[in-house]
DNA sequence: ATACACCTTTACGTAACGTCAATGTCAACA
DNA sequence: TGTTGACATTGACGTTACGTAAAGGTGTAT
């Protein structure tokens, strides 16, 4: 089957523009141009138009796509069991939309009361793909997936009254850790209190807590250069001091 | 509470930037601007904040939603229930892109096989979307949510062979339909095959025929302005000339 | 006193098209 | 056969919803 502009527009729902701009950007070009100039568009611009709207869908700008669709290695089954998955991911983001429209209506209703941070869930998701980006593959990668998943959940349910908790902790964990660190002493009140804030940090961030988890965690702070970095702004030397400080606090320092 | 740019921005999820241009633009100013001509913002704004990044999930541009919330009849919580309806809708939408994928994957497993139409399910949204702009409401209330919501459906899960024939046959009514106004008789050869062919092609929208249904439908494209225009666009007086060949044609003329 | 993270306005840049304008092509009808 | 009307083409400028500097004021902690 052969197509002119307007015809695979109109199967595919596009303007004839944006198929012109396709071909422009070079993400989709016709197969053959006819003896008047016109774009005859066959087979496979089909199912690669197909491909970019999916793409699209999916949020991802043109460029990218050109990147995807045009590299070499580019396998379209694989790509679709991606999208299959992304789609999943964003139903259940919708779900959550859902939800907090329902909240919100109960809560106009009088029935139930919401915090200001509640009012926002759901749109978050940019901010997790943010992070994700930056991230998320490397992060999930080393420490598993389901640690990764499971925190970010938790993230996104937490009240607001949590969240300002959670946040006065890690206030005064980084306070005390810096002033423990002054002593030079991981061993020393100071330092063991610091130690004990974190373990309360975690415990907002984890199902479970142990002490090999507590301790494992602190050695990666100090392997992994990213969140070193995080903890010696300050004052370098910090991430391997609290390490030293949580492994005595665990007991898994012998 | 009061949130300055930034504060605002994190609990939402948006950049300063973004605030600054809804003040800008005026579909969201602060609740006042302090000594240092920062922009403060209170509980009435924060809420005002989320309708419009609702509004913004659906797809209504900015220029719609100042029109939508700065409206002194504007209700929230009847926008609220608005969007909680849209917001399943959507979540409808993305089953079918998801069920295309799915089916798409079968495809390229040389499981089933697709005909291009079935490619861009889901992808339609806006073109049924447009026309519900246009007609879908008044359309909607006049003739009853049902029978709109099932044609919709059934165009959209058409192949391509059906709607090629669909076309065919609407384009044969059209033409046959045409000759048989300049014969001037109703009862007529051509005006009773005009309305055998507009018969056929009704079937396809419709799930259940009858002569009732049927004249009924007849008479609405001559009450109706934008039917009308539509049938007397060549011909003057050709909608009325239907509606008489179909009142012979089911029975329903005495 | 200086750093640093905030805030401000002004202004130009960008992505993904929409929307003319000016012109060429092709099948159908008078 | 000429004309009409629906198609196609290439510019080229406009639009939306911000991003991204630049240049400068503010607040508070050291």
């Amino acid at each position: 089957m052969e197509y002119t502009v307007q015809k695979l527009g109109k199967l595919a729902g596009v303007s004839t523009r944006t198929l012109r701009y396709y071909d422009e950007i070079g993400i989709l070009k016709p197969a053959r141009i006819n003896a008047s100039g016109y774009r005859i568009y066959g087979q496979k611009e089909v199912d690669r138009l197909q491909q970019i709207l999916f793409y699209k869908e999916l949020g991802v700008s043109l460029d990218r796509i050109r990147e995807i669709v045009t590299s070499p290695s580019f396998d379209g089954a694989k790509a679709l069991r991606e999208h299959h998955k992304k789609l999943l991911e964003k139903r259940e983001q919708l779900d959550l939309l859902i939800a907090n429209v329902e909240k919100t209506i109960a809560l106009t209703e009088g029935r139930i009361s919401m915090t200001d941070k509640e009012k926002f869930e759901g749109f978050k998701q940019r901010l997790l793909d943010d992070n994700e980006k930056k991230y998320g593959r490397e992060v999930r990668e080393k420490y598993g997936e389901d640690a990764v998943e499971k925190s970010y959940n938790k993230i996104k349910n937490m009240t607001k009254e949590e969240y300002d908790e959670l946040t006065k902790l890690s206030g005064e964990m980084t306070k005390t850790l810096g002033e423990a660190f002054k002593t030079g002493d991981p061993a020393g009140d100071l330092a063991q209190r610091a130690a004990d804030l974190h373990r309360q940090w975690l415990t907002f961030y984890w199902d479970s807590y142990s002490k090999e988890a507590h301790a494992g965690l602190a050695q990666m702070y100090v392997d992994d250069e990213r969140f070193r970095a995080y903890y010696d702004k300050e004052q370098p030397g910090t991430a391997e001091f609290l390490r030293d400080a949580i492994l005595i606090y665990t007991g898994m320092n012998k």
